[in-house]
DNA sequence: CACATTTATGCAACATTGATGCATAAATAT
DNA sequence: ATATTTATGCATCAATGTTGCATAAATGTG
């Protein structure tokens, strides 16, 4: 990691009135440094015993809520995450994308440009969001 | 529960080559009551204590494995399952449907009838499954 | 129907995941 | 430099999920 993305770390934090600390900087580091979506379980990998494992459960959700990272549904027991690119707040989450899950190597990762497509619901529904999900082989694994 | 959806729920469990128990009958019956998805719990909550826990988990990785039952991603930490209304089997899983999640109830719906659009991969990408979880406000609660 | 064989269940024990209260440490503002 | 605010770590607990093994129930055969 570069000085350069360092700065913008605590320019994050500083512009969503987050405190800047150790631990929030080193988990953006890993976002940052990391090509798809992690769940908590990778942190601890990641990172060693270097922070509480509490610690990590609030950070992720103060994190959620400012709009800084986006929860991505799976069907398995553990919930991935990954940052917002788009500039989402606190009370706007713009960020919408649809997400690949690779089977061969097991990775989450936000398709950036792909477009959402339209969903068509039956009278009476009212859709706030929408979650699209593809599952299959990823560029790296076929 | 009439005696006919009895019977067509024996007929079910015969199709997949599994034994009829009282467990797999009632677990089968209270996804047919149910008008939305149920989570691992509310099997505990509809049924009190006729059978145990680690049951509940082997006989729906029963069911999913057998087809008879699908998952549906969340981003909290419980995963639903619904019946799947096609002849899904074993190693066929083709009861593709999106999914709608009411914010206000709660509720998690299989919207069988509307179409699971086209999405266009980068290039590299394969896809075996989508998923499609569209969360808002649901007919009833509107 | 009785019996042998196969399969599912229940229980105990354990592992993982997540939440909360509270004292202390660290970050920020003055 | 110090006061105030906020985040962290630890202890404790709750919920969720897994595994091994003995027993109970279901199925197939005579
Ligand atoms: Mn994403
Ligand atoms: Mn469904
Ligand atoms: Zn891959
Ligand atoms: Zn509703």
């Amino acid at each position: 990691m570069g000085n350069k993305t360092k700065a913008s770390i605590t320019d994050m934090l500083r512009a969503s009135n987050l405190s800047i600390t150790d631990t929030r900087v080193k988990i953006l580091e890993l976002f940052m440094d990391s090509n798809g979506a992690l769940e908590h379980s990778s942190f601890e990998k990641l990172a060693g015993h270097s922070f509480d494992r509490v610690t990590v459960y609030r950070t992720l959700q103060t994190f959620l809520d400012k709009g800084i990272i986006h929860s991505i549904p799976t069907t398995d027991t553990s919930i991935r995450y990954a940052l917002c690119k788009s500039d989402c707040s606190e009370h706007d989450h713009h960020d919408h994308h649809i997400h690949f899950k690779c089977e061969e190597c097991g990775n989450t990762i936000c398709l950036d440009d792909t477009n959402i497509p339209e969903i068509h619901l039956p009278k009476g529904y009212a859709a706030h969001n929408i979650d699209v999900v593809v599952s299959g082989v990823c560029k790296q694994c076929k």
